[in-house]
RNA sequence: GACCCGUUCGUCUAACGGUUAGGACACCUGGUUUUCAUCCAGGCAAUAGGGGUUCGAUUCCCCUACGGGUCGCCA
């Protein structure tokens, strides 16, 4: 597969050098994690944009742990992101648990391979052991132009602009060493030095990565120069925003890929949220399938400008997904929270339960309190909806009508028949229908909302109905 | 502070010089469902400001404002 350049923003004579290098070659993105907290959200949609650019292509998604700082890398971190971006359904082609020819993917184990591209830099000198003993990087005295997919073209003296540097603390600009530090005097090796001899030893023909890392791209592309690598094509993607437009940082809601595990949102929906974060199909459609994700994306389709996050844009986008599940989807996705609340996965009401409330959740974390009256023998009843009904006149007339009622029924169990005496009951107490469902849905599921109500009832079961419609009887009268 | 990137309804976005500036979420109003939800119909709501260029700018250029990023022996 080739790359599709669709989205010319610049001359073509300054787009050549860029892509004839990359034009024939089969596509390799990758994501760089570094194990230093959990899967951001943020994180995760770089990582979805390299997937879906590497699977478009049929292309190679590479997985590399950038684990150089071993002062703040844990393993619980490394599990977390590993796990996350497999919920997510971004299977890697080369990386951790499944190898691959230019491994390891652990760049805490790659330390040889780091020396090899230092001795080059060495013996072409362009580095240097500073007076504390770590490596530079001479920065070049020429300009370096580099051509973003996204952001354009830029051009900067390294040189100039890293002969001073900016101190927080005197708020003003210091003089500083200008050339690069790559190696610790301790041997260990700064990230933008293995990050790019990484990409250049994995063949990296994409690097997909967060507007955080534009200004450092100039750095990389001199580093590219001196090894003697053509560059890749640099793509880099606008930031998400907290939706009061602040930094999102570790803490913020919503901001772990763990809490949509967590709260029941599926993978899927997911991704195809964060997918529309910055990127557009460009029509009216914006509901997709991984599948459908992976054939509609195009680098050319991601803007500019950093977008914030819409939590009920996701849960609503959710539901959407939800309601798309076949049946045995459903059970599946639903069964760890159906586990939760100890409803049992075998029981025969399950199927028909799912069905009536997947019309009405947006998250898997809803689905059992609102199918839990079927299966539970106790329900409690909300204040608040009680005290919707509580105080209505009738309402004791109204509920030992329908415990009449239905005690009565001789038509079998079924929401024809059930509906069949509600009907009676209101035309007995001269009242509308819809006066009585409230307190029937109440007494019986002990909420003022839930899934539609006969389909419910049936489920539920006769004399369990009428068990509720007595207890809530009893309740009022003994209150009064 | 310097440098870089950005700025269309509240939010996500479409419109790559000519549109009544389109869609979606959210919100509001009706309707359907004799319940809840769905659903359907309608409504509210935007080109940051100022200069150019042009017959004509959301679109191209400049300035300002605002937002974000970078300026580490973190990644």
């Amino acid at each position: 597969m080739h790359i599709a350049v669709a989205r010319p923003r610049l001359p073509l004579a300054q787009q050549r050098h860029h892509f004839t290098i990359t034009m024939s070659t089969p596509v390799r993105t990758r994501f760089a994690p570094s194990p230093t907290g959990h899967l951001h959200i943020g994180s995760a949609r770089t990582a979805l944009f390299n997937w879906l650019h590497a699977r478009h292509h049929g292309g190679t998604f590479v997985l590399r742990v950038e684990d150089t700082d071993a002062a703040r890398n844990t393993e619980a971190s490394r599990d977390a992101i590993l796990s996350g971006l497999e919920w997510l359904g971004m299977n890697w082609d080369e990386g951790p648990n499944v190898g691959g020819e230019y491994g390891p993917y652990f760049q805490s184990e790659r330390n040889e391979i780091y020396d090899r591209y230092l001795a080059q830099l060495e013996a072409a000198g362009r580095c240097y052991k500073d007076e504390s003993g770590a490596t530079r990087f001479r920065m070049p005295d020429e300009p370096v132009t580099i051509n973003d997919l996204i952001c354009g073209s830029q051009t900067i003296n390294l040189k100039e602009q890293s002969a001073t540097r900016w101190d927080a603390k005197l708020k003003k600009d210091v003089p500083a060493n200008p050339d690069l530090v790559i190696r610790r005097a301790d041997g260990s090796y700064i990230f933008h030095f293995v990050n790019v001899v990484d990409d250049i030893d994995m063949k990296i023909t994409h690097v997909i990565r967060g507007e955080d890392h534009l200004s450092n791209t100039p750095k990389h592309a001199a580093l590219f120069e001196a090894l003697g690598a053509p560059l890749p094509v640099f793509a880099h993607i606008p930031l998400n925003l907290n939706a009061d437009g602040s930094k999102m940082s570790k803490r913020d809601q919503g901001a772990s890929i763990t809490d949509y595990i967590e709260q029941g949102f599926l993978s899927s929906a997911v991704c195809n949220y964060i997918a529309l974060l910055g990127w557009s199909p460009k029509d009216d459609e914006e509901i997709f399938s991984p599948e459908e994700l992976v054939k509609r994306f195009d680098l050319s389709g991601i803007n500019r400008s950093n977008s914030r996050f819409d939590f009920k844009k996701c849960l609503w986008l959710n539901g959407e997904h939800l309601r798309r599940l076949d049946a045995d989807e459903l059970l599946k996705k639903a069964t760890p929270f159906l586990q939760d609340k100890n409803i049992a996965l075998d029981d025969d009401r399950l199927p028909a339960a799912l069905q009536l409330i997947r019309q009405r959740a947006e998250t898997l974390e809803q689905i059992p309190p609102g199918i839990a009256p079927i299966f539970e023998d106790q329900i409690e009843i909300d204040p608040d909806a009680l005290a919707k009904i509580s105080g209505r006149e009738n309402i004791i007339d109204v509920l030992q009508g329908l415990h009449d009622s239905f005690s009565a029924t001789a038509a079998g169990w079924n929401e024809d028949s059930i509906k069949a005496e509600i009907v009676a009951t209101a035309e007995k107490l001269e009242l509308k229908m819809g006066a009585l469902m409230l307190p029937c849905r109440i007494a019986t599921t002990g909420k003022a909302g839930g899934p539609d109500l006969m389909p419910l009832l049936v489920l539920i079961g006769q004399q369990r109905v009428l068990d509720r419609l007595t207890t809530l009887i009893t309740k009022l009268n003994s209150s009064s």
